[in-house]
DNA sequence: TCCGGATTAGCACTTGGTACTAATACCAGT
DNA sequence: ACTGGTATTAGTACCAAGTGCTAATCCGGA
């Protein structure tokens, strides 16, 4: 017995997470066992077969893509608007959104949302950001729900130029704040018909 | 002859392209006809079958995962870097990165190139935007190679604050600039041992 | 020496195919 | 009505990568 079982079988496991592809006679030469040894090795952790675990990879990609098509358009979910007006986007602050290093989230994902929300506030279909100032006040951590609010700010907005706010808010604590000034193509004067 | 040959291969391709995962039978079932006209339509129209589709699909996904791994640290990919003084980072815009409707790339990109550059430059394990000041002067559309560069202000910068601006240009255009104030943890006059 | 877990071998069977041949079906043109 | 050509269907042998099962073999320790 040169490798003890244990181990084997957590190598098999290992490789196979990093390696899906590898069918049981690859794996019986790279662990210089029988295939029959490796088919029961899997059973025994439960691994399914190379087409079954292709075919969960697939669903994955698929799924993966469906979803980072629909949420490219806005980052983070508008939960309510009012055209010109306002809007709410709530963020779900996850892993692959913060720094390793520290947990603290990125701020372009912070700005993405906010920014998004700015652009879907507007209700235009040639809506772009020209100028904006950014405060980032608190951290944010993986898990947490950030709420950003956007304001329409009527008073200071002509034909061309509109200014929003935006307040993210996590757990009733502010944590970043956005002006944003955004060009819009359409006139303002011939608008809401 | 109820569908014609052609428009039915035309479906086929559409129909797997949406869904990797159906079977010959599945099919010959959804288009009312033999599982042996499926495999003659398959081939003549160059589709593989359907193992062979979900290890494309399957392989695409790994590939995507790695990718969104290394990049995640840092958008855009950085050529060149004086830590403390400057860096450079190019990030192509694709499709993925545009406004459906006007193809414009979206400015939350921007900013997270400029942005991560800023963090990148700094060389500390807690820099954190605290302020940033963006005006995005051109749109960038797919297919622009976008080139930041990041210098750090020593003189505006202190102890605890760091100021780092970032040009970003297209085919020497300038399209965005950005002034960010980085929070460092690490004390500065400690440094460089 | 004998027991028991680990390993290996062998065989039948399954899925979802390929590759190939042969039989129909159907429609148009003459 | 006959013929030709395309489209479709059927059937067979074969393959890869398995599952499930039984049986044989190995090997190490009390």
């Amino acid at each position: 017995m040169r490798v003890p079982k244990r181990e084997r079988q957590r190598q098999l496991g290992i490789s196979l997470e990093q390696n899906p592809f590898l069918t049981d006679e690859e794996l019986s030469r790279q662990f210089n066992v029988s295939v029959q040894t490796i088919r029961l090795d899997r059973l025994e952790c439960g691994i399914p077969e190379l087409r079954e675990r292709l075919k969960t990879v697939a669903a994955r990609t698929m799924e993966a893509e469906v979803k980072s098509l629909q949420s490219d358009e806005v980052i983070g979910e508008i939960v309510d608007i009012e055209l010109d007006k306002r809007a709410i986007s709530i963020f779900d602050v996850s892993e692959e959104h913060v720094f390793q290093r520290n947990g603290i989230a990125r701020g372009h994902h912070l700005f993405a949302q906010a920014n998004s929300l700015a652009v879907a506030v507007l209700d235009d279909d040639l809506a772009l950001t020209v100028t904006s100032t950014l405060h980032f006040l608190r951290p944010v951590k993986a898990g947490d729900r950030v709420i950003a609010r956007a304001i329409v700010d009527k008073d200071r907005s002509n034909d061309k130029r509109t200014f929003v706010e935006v307040f993210s808010t996590v757990e009733n604590e502010t944590v970043f704040t956005g002006e944003f000034e955004m060009y819009q193509t359409t006139d303002q004067s011939r608008r809401k018909s």
